[in-house]
DNA sequence: AAAGTATCGTTTCAAACGAAACGACTGTCA
DNA sequence: TGACAGTCGTTTCGTTTGAAACGATACTTT
């Protein structure tokens, strides 16, 4: 092995932006565009923020399910709806855990494979679906729930009790905000 | 049309949960487990909570970047990136906007072949790109942004200020956290 | 200067994804 | 009753994804 890492990363982020006003065609329009992009900062972006986060959240809690249980953050959401309340029907789960049926669809068959979900036919609809955790996937369910508390203890460690109730508050907020900003 | 829909979604939740003490199979550890276990709500999980609101924030906006621009949200990151700071290297852009190295060839690809960035090679090393906003990229970067601003804040139309403050510090904390956890 | 090692950015590969098509079943309405 | 429309859950299809392999370049060590 080396004694030292052979090139240190070379950024090139001190060299000074491009000027853009070196550009001739750029109209009088696009000067007054220009102005409105000036001290643009992806990196306080809040839904750039958002997502650089939660996607470390989740590539983190993945990980451990990974490591610790064999499963999947899909079928994490499915047997712990199911190991709330059950029997639901797929479209239950669908809702419960916000995922699209295609994907719970595939949850699904996996527990299944693995015996620690059941399913049977609903006696009033054949088109729906009784499903619910068996004793092994109960087992499992009570196996991963506290380490899933603990887990995100870790996460909130950094915040106090009112700080906690503030995020989720403000996640409430956006949630109500964005639901429009969809429709 | 009919004059009322078929079926309303019938939903299961109001069944009870089955009750797992009528499963023999558990052995008395199961039993703490399962109070473990007991009075866990999926819906109340910050990590699931925080996946769903971020997903469709994310959703939103890549509908409004790809009605509006037919940019995808890696797309417009690199363009952010290199509208703040020119020329960069890919390896910079991965750094600035959270991104694998995959990703961003990619993304730069399709920026490449519609002109929106230009690429040359380091004078000094030949591994290194220094990439920048062509004309044509800072015109397209100058109308993005604003609207980028106003979507945002649309999002953050029911925050107050101070609010707006505390997510972006609740948000960094949670960074910070899960950077260890990761580790 | 030659061999060995590291980095840069692209490409390949398999897994995961969402949208839409689908078959099976149920309800509506003539 | 039969035709039609709606719902349920699965599967198919094309796209996107991250990990790893890769060729090209640069540095280190002898």
């Amino acid at each position: 092995m080396p004694s030292q890492k052979a090139v240190r990363a070379k950024s090139m982020a001190s060299v000074p932006a491009v000027d853009p006003s070196l550009d001739p065609s750029l109209g009088p329009g696009a000067d007054r565009a220009r102005n409105d992009a000036a001290g643009f900062h992806l990196s306080g972006f809040l839904p750039y923020r958002l997502s650089v986060t939660t996607n470390r959240v989740s590539r983190a809690f993945a990980a451990r399910y990974s490591r610790e249980f064999g499963i999947s953050i899909p079928e994490w959401r499915v047997m712990a709806v199911l190991g709330e309340t059950a029997p639901l029907s797929s479209n239950d789960v669908c809702e419960a855990t916000a995922m699209d049926k295609a994907k719970v669809s595939r949850a699904l068959a996996a527990l299944l494979h693995r015996g620690f979900v059941k399913k049977a036919p609903h006696p009033d609809d054949q088109r729906l679906l009784r499903l619910s955790l068996t004793a092994k996937g109960r087992k499992v369910y009570a196996a991963i729930v506290p380490r899933a508390r603990q887990l995100e203890a870790d996460l909130m460690a950094g915040l106090t009790d009112p700080e906690r109730r503030q995020l989720d508050r403000l996640l409430d907020k956006l949630q109500a905000r964005v639901v429009d900003l969809e429709g």
